[in-house]
DNA sequence: TAGATTGTTAATCGATTAACAATC
DNA sequence: TAGATTGTTAATCGATTAACAATC
């Protein structure tokens, strides 16, 4: 299934899924883009614009329905089932995530942990046993795991990402400080917060 | 100190001093715009055009010496200096913010972690007491610290950034999944791995 | 010198915005 | 109907890339 819609407009909808679930949490029947706009500091045409990509999914006059736009952005961004995913790395940010109550009705449930440390292998983390690195390879194969979350320490990072892709990983988000190389159908989106820190202290004279 | 320079290089300006941190541990002295472009997937003229906004940093037919940019990039993102943060929310991620290890070196440390549960008050994370949140408006002022993480649950995060920016705090990394509204010259990251996720599902057929 | 790579200009490409006909 | 808001087109704006003179 080939797409020649924009990547930044793909990024920008798990946005806008985000705003509806807070709009729907708070009862909210209809929207529009003006509002959706201005809850997220975005332009209504941009919005508009953005979800027509995909098609029609308002009403003129009126706007958007909540609930029917939600599911429909979930459908898009493949979120209307659920992912399992993997943990790598049982820090503290393996244990966060592990612990993460964020992932429930968004697409998505960690399913394992895995870690090479001794001391931490069959350990429990929030009903998890901590599972040994030796054992990923045959449990993404078994479960057809498409998605990892890998928070290992960067010198280890890129190895690991060879071996999950090796398997059959689709997608990465590393936690990892650090760039990693993967080929070509490949996904991976990068969590650092100190390079968003450092991105808004260029505008903080210290 | 006004600027001209557009956001979007702005971010990447993070990226590159992650990379050259990385070949500086490396041991090497000289690298490439085409080196560090293959090393992060952009191009090697983007990488130089970013740069040329700050000055000429490289030599003709050599490239950039990897400590002399590295400094001059901590410099133009101010992080030649440390700045303190304050972690609102002894949650999992906020015990996992106050453990990181990612910050020393890149700019940042963490000075206090703040909840408003008393079952975790007067606990310690890491040789962080956590502390009421009543006494956060005091810490900011005495310590004027200027930057934030928010990790508390979503109905929370947008009062909590009120009362933050009230006392003085400037930029804030967000990691409830919501969208907060703050006044300009107020800076706002936001860390959704939820999103991130979403937004490599849309490429993966499930 | 010969080879390599920068910094910068101009050209291209793509994204955002403005505006409005369609229509609920 | 009158008012409001969509979906879409065209215009504007901005970012990326290509190319190359300068020069180490």
């Amino acid at each position: 299934m080939s797409t020649d819609i924009p990547d930044i407009v793909i990024g920008r909808l798990p946005i806008y899924l985000r705003a509806l679930n807070q709009l729907a949490r708070q009862g909210q029947e209809i929207t529009s883009s003006r509002e959706l706009g201005q809850l997220l500091g975005i332009s209504s045409a941009q919005i508009r614009k953005d979800l027509s990509h995909f098609g029609g999914f308002g009403k003129q006059g009126t706007g958007y329905h909540v609930e029917i736009l939600r599911k429909k952005l979930e459908q898009i961004l493949n979120v209307d089932t659920e992912w399992s995913i993997v943990v790598v790395g049982a820090g503290h940010i393996g244990h966060a995530l592990a612990h993460y109550g964020g992932f429930v009705n968004r697409g998505f449930r960690v399913v394992a942990v895995f870690d090479n440390d001794l001391d931490k292998i069959g350990k429990k983390i929030d009903g998890f046993k901590i599972q040994p690195m030796e054992d990923i390879d045959d449990f993404i194969d078994k479960h057809h795991i498409k998605l990892a979350m890998v928070a290992v320490p960067a010198e280890y990072a890129q190895d690991v990402a060879n071996k999950l892709i090796e398997h059959g990983v689709r997608g990465i988000l590393n936690y990892a400080p650090i760039t990693i190389n993967v080929p070509d159908g490949i996904y991976v989106q990068y969590i650092d917060p100190v390079a968003e820190l450092q991105h808004m202290t260029f505008y903080l004279s210290s």
